[in-house]
DNA sequence: ATTATGACGGTTC
DNA sequence: AGAACCGCCATAA
């Protein structure tokens, strides 16, 4: 068992996203530089595979943006968590995306 | 060991 | 503002 900080790297990215709190959002990159490393895809990879059991709503990409693919099922959940929200279509019809989270408010570090 | 891929990030055109 | 390109890192084949 050589020592418990031993985990792999998957178990590492599911315990930062876990330590999100709801409302908040931290961005794959953020999430790497937690565990030393700048491996964002990385991340990804592991919310795609092992993300299922964990808010992966929760970790958006740089900017705000939600995860490709799957917006339309983090959206929901950003309502529900009262998420810092930008709807496109507030004032200015911009047909950018259809929303994208205010990252500069709902950025969160497991770091306070 | 080498190659290819991916829920990415940032810079450049 | 949108698209393309490169870089970085971990996993799978």
């Amino acid at each position: 068992m050589t020592t418990p900080e031993h985990d792999d790297f998957v178990s590492r990215v599911l315990g930062v996203v876990e330590s999100i709190p709801a409302g908040r959002v931290m961005t794959y990159g953020g999430v790497a530089a937690e565990l030393g490393s700048r491996a964002a895809r990385a991340v990804g990879q592991v919310m795609a595979r092992y993300g299922s059991d964990v808010a992966w709503w929760r970790v958006v990409r740089s900017g705000g943006h939600p995860p490709i693919g799957h917006e339309a099922q983090a959206l929901p959940h950003y309502e529900t968590e009262r998420t810092p929200l930008i709807r496109a279509v507030q004032e200015r019809a911009t047909t950018d995306a259809a929303y994208r989270v205010d990252y500069a408010a709902a950025r969160w570090s497991p770091r306070t």
